[in-house]
DNA sequence: GGTCGTATCT
DNA sequence: AAGATACGAC
C-alpha cells in the first residue's frame, strides 16, 4: 500500500454498493488503494442534506476525487474524536460519582474501571456501542460478584465467621437507560412476536437486538410495563399519573403467584409507537458516507438496495467482511429470533431489495454455513427478476465491534 | 451457575 | 418515579 495514510484508513471498513458495476469496480480499486471499500452515483443536494442529516458523515459527488478518497478518513476520525471526547466527560462524570461513593471500599474495582477508559480512549479500535456493551458487561461481572460475594459473607455471618459485611454494601449504579417511546415500542413488538407465555427477558434482549441493552434492564423495564407503572416520556410529559391505583401494590404483588413469561396487558399506543419505527425513506439516487447514531435516537437499520450484481461487489469486500455472510434472493419471514429491522424493511419495503446489518449475539438469522455466533449478518435479500437503478452508499463499519446496528443509513428507494 | 420474578433502592 | 440492583426461587 504505497498511501501515506494507509495507517489511518487501515482500521475504517466502508462498504461500496453500486449499480453500475464497471464503475464500482474501479472506484473499489481506487479505495482499496487508499485502505477503503467504496462507492458513489448520483448527485443529489436535497439527498446530501438529508443524508447528513441521517448522520453520513460526507456526501461524495461521482466521480470520487483521488484527494477526497484520500482524506476520507479524516472526516470519519473527526466525528469519532468529537463523539469520544462527549463520552469521556460523561464518564468522567460518571467517574467522580463513583469516586464520591467508593472512595476507600473499591481501590480495585477504580482500577478496574480506570483500565476500561484507558481502551475507551482508544478511538481507533473502540466504538461506541462496543464500549456500552462492554460497561454493561462489566457493570453486570461486578454486580454478580458483588452478590456472590455477599451471599458469600452472608453465609459466612451466619455460620458466626464474619461480623462486618456492610462494606460491599456500596451500591454503584450505572448510568440509566433511556426507555424511549421507541426503543419500548420495540420492546413492545418483541413482546407480540414472542407472545403471551414466552415473555422471558432473555428472549426480549435477543430479538431486539439493541447492542448495550442488558437482560436485567430489560427484566426491569418488563417489571415496570407488567405493573403498568410504565409511561413513555411524552405521556410522562402531558399527563402526570396520580397516585397509581392501577398498579399492583407491593402487599398484592406478595401474594400473587408467580407468573413466568406473561406479557403486560397495556397494550395502548403499541400501533402509534411502532410507526416511529418506519424508516426514512428517500427517493433518489446517493452516494454518502455514513456516520453512527447517538445512542439516544432512534435506531434505524441500515438499509441498502442493490442490484443482484452488486454481489459481485460483494465479492470484493467478502475479503474485509469475513464475518459477514450473504443470503441471496432469500425471502425474510417472520419468524422468531429475527430482528425487527428484518421485519420491517421487509414490511415496508415489499418488492425491494433490502441489506440489512445485524448484530446478535448468540442467534442465527440466516441460514448461510458461514454464519458464526457473534458475527455481524449482512443479508442481502434479493427478488428474482427485479432490476433496479443504482444507489450508492458508504458504510464506516466496525468489524472489531458492535457498530453496525449504530450505523444509521438512510434507505433509498428506486422505482 | 444461569435466569426468573419480585422487592427494594437511588 | 424510572431504572438499577438485590435476592430468593427454580
Amino acid at each position: 500500500m504505497a498511501s501515506t495514510c494507509y495507517a489511518m484508513t487501515e482500521g475504517l471498513h466502508v462498504m461500496l454498493v453500486d449499480h453500475d458495476e464497471e464503475n464500482a469496480a474501479e472506484m473499489v480499486d481506487l479505495l482499496e488503494f487508499y485502505g477503503y471499500k467504496v462507492v458513489s452515483d448520483e448527485y443529489n443536494d436535497l439527498l446530501a442534506k438529508k443524508a447528513l442529516k441521517e448522520g453520513a458523515y460526507l456526501f461524495v459527488k461521482r466521480p470520487l476525487n483521488e484527494e477526497i478518497v484520500k482524506h476520507l478518513w479524516q472526516f470519519i476520525l473527526t466525528k469519532r474524536i468529537q463523539k469520544d471526547e462527549v463520552r469521556k466527560e460523561s464518564e468522567d462524570e460518571y467517574q467522580m460519582n463513583v469516586d464520591d461513593i467508593d472512595k476507600d471500599n473499591f481501590v480495585g474495582d477504580n482500577e478496574k474501571l480506570s483500565g476500561e477508559k484507558n481502551n475507551v480512549s482508544d478511538i481507533e479500535e473502540q466504538s461506541d456501542n462496543i464500549h456500552e456493551a462492554e460497561n454493561n458487561i462489566v457493570s453486570n461481572g461486578e454486580c454478580k460478584l458483588r452478590r456472590k460475594s455477599r451471599r458469600k459473607n452472608s453465609k459466612e455471618t451466619n455460620e458466626g465467621e464474619s461480623q462486618n459485611t456492610t462494606i460491599n454494601k456500596v451500591v454503584r449504579r450505572k448510568n440509566c437507560t433511556k426507555w424511549t417511546a421507541n426503543l419500548h415500542a420495540k420492546f413492545m413488538k418483541s413482546l407480540e412476536l414472542l407472545g403471551e407465555g414466552s415473555c422471558y427477558p432473555k428472549q426480549i434482549v435477543e430479538v431486539m437486538n439493541v447492542p448495550g441493552l442488558t437482560r436485567m434492564q430489560v427484566a426491569s423495564h418488563l417489571q415496570k410495563c407488567r405493573s403498568d407503572n410504565w409511561r413513555s416520556p411524552e405521556e410522562r410529559k402531558y399527563n402526570r399519573r396520580p397516585s397509581s391505583n392501577t398498579s399492583l401494590s407491593d402487599s398484592q404483588q406478595k401474594n400473587s403467584f408467580r407468573k413466568f413469561g406473561t406479557m403486560p396487558h397495556f397494550q395502548k399506543n403499541i400501533s402509534q409507537r411502532n410507526s416511529e419505527l418506519t424508516f426514512p425513506t428517500l427517493h433518489t439516487n446517493s452516494t454518502f458516507v455514513s456516520g453512527e447514531s447517538s445512542t439516544q435516537e432512534p435506531l434505524y437499520p441500515p438499509q441498502f438496495h442493490v442490484q443482484p450484481h452488486h454481489l459481485n461487489i460483494g465479492n470484493s469486500f467478502n475479503n474485509s467482511f469475513s464475518s459477514i455472510s450473504y443470503n441471496v434472493g432469500g425471502v425474510i419471514q417472520q419468524q422468531r429470533g429475527v430482528s425487527f429491522e428484518t421485519l420491517d424493511s421487509s414490511q415496508q419495503l415489499q418488492g425491494s431489495i433490502i441489506g440489512s446489518t445485524n448484530y446478535r449475539s448468540d442467534l442465527t438469522l440466516n441460514n448461510g454455513d458461514r454464519h458464526t455466533q457473534n458475527d455481524y449478518n449482512l443479508n442481502l435479500n434479493v427478488p428474482h427478476g427485479t432490476t433496479y437503478p443504482g444507489n450508492i452508499m458508504l458504510f464506516d463499519i466496525d468489524i472489531e465491534s458492535a457498530t453496525c446496528n449504530k450505523l444509521k443509513v438512510t434507505n433509498a428507494n428506486f422505482q
